[in-house]
DNA sequence: GTTGACCTTATAGTAACTATATGGTTTTTA
DNA sequence: TAAAAACCATATAGTTACTATAAGGTCAAC
């Protein structure tokens, strides 16, 4: 299949399925004569499994460890789980930070309503006057 | 004051200093004989601005609404307002999206222990069998 | 007079694409 | 059959908010 096709299986822009190819996560696909690229449903199934791990929020290195698991299928599994719960950990450090991001917004926010003018803003004051580190 | 005393003074990066100005973000500040960078107190208490802002995570554009705003001070404020309304909303997406997220990893990471080898391991083949949609 | 700390500009790199420009090929339609 | 539409190719630049690098000018101290 050309890659137009693959791109609507998929559900990718051609242009990212190219980006992944030169990134080295997609193998190079064989060419027809006048240089159209032809892909396989191995292609089409790796494809689907960067997709899904995009889903996941992993980024192209860790896809790129992952195949690289895959690809050598007698290893022990340990690595996967560990790239696994590092992740986790990630997203789960980004949650913590982004709750305590909004109390300090919904704070800030109850610092001044509408119906003032931007000189008298609770806000405005509320950034400025603000210490760095202060929750 | 020249800019790496301003960049201690702040704690900034003099290069982000400098970034700042070309995104027109700090205004350009006098010049000295030689080309240094003069700075005054009000530069240091605009860049603290910037700094707050950023570490409430609003972007660069955000900052430089806001800024408009202070610079004219007798519009009402309610843009002020807005202008965090929406960062609210977007900060507590991103929350929810995370933490849907994480649901997603731990129950992935829980189809595998160690030991096995990566052949049979139950987080690839978690990912591999996955719909793209389903939680 | 040279070392070191400071300053200058310009350019490239980061992540993961997305958009644009330019041009060749194939398929459809008038 | 010829032109239009759809598809493919490459290369390059843009996005965000910096950070890093290169290559060089200025200034004080030793």
């Amino acid at each position: 299949m050309r890659i137009g096709q693959l791109a609507r299986l998929v559900d990718v822009d051609t242009q990212t399925i190219r980006f992944y190819e030169q990134q080295g996560l997609l193998p190079p696909p064989d060419r027809q004569e006048n240089g159209y690229r032809v892909y396989t449903d191995k292609h089409a199934e790796r494809l689907a499994f960067i997709r899904r791990c995009r889903i996941l929020n992993l980024s192209l290195a860790e896809i790129h460890k992952l195949q690289s698991y895959q690809d050598d299928p007698h290893q022990p599994c340990s690595a996967v789980n560990a790239l696994l719960d590092d992740h986790i950990y990630h997203v789960r450090s980004q949650i913590t930070a982004l709750q305590s991001l909004e109390k300090q917004l919904v704070s800030l926010r109850g610092s001044c309503n509408d119906g003032r003018e931007v000189e008298a803003c609770g806000i405005l004051a509320g950034i400025s006057e603000r210490s760095t580190k202060a929750p």
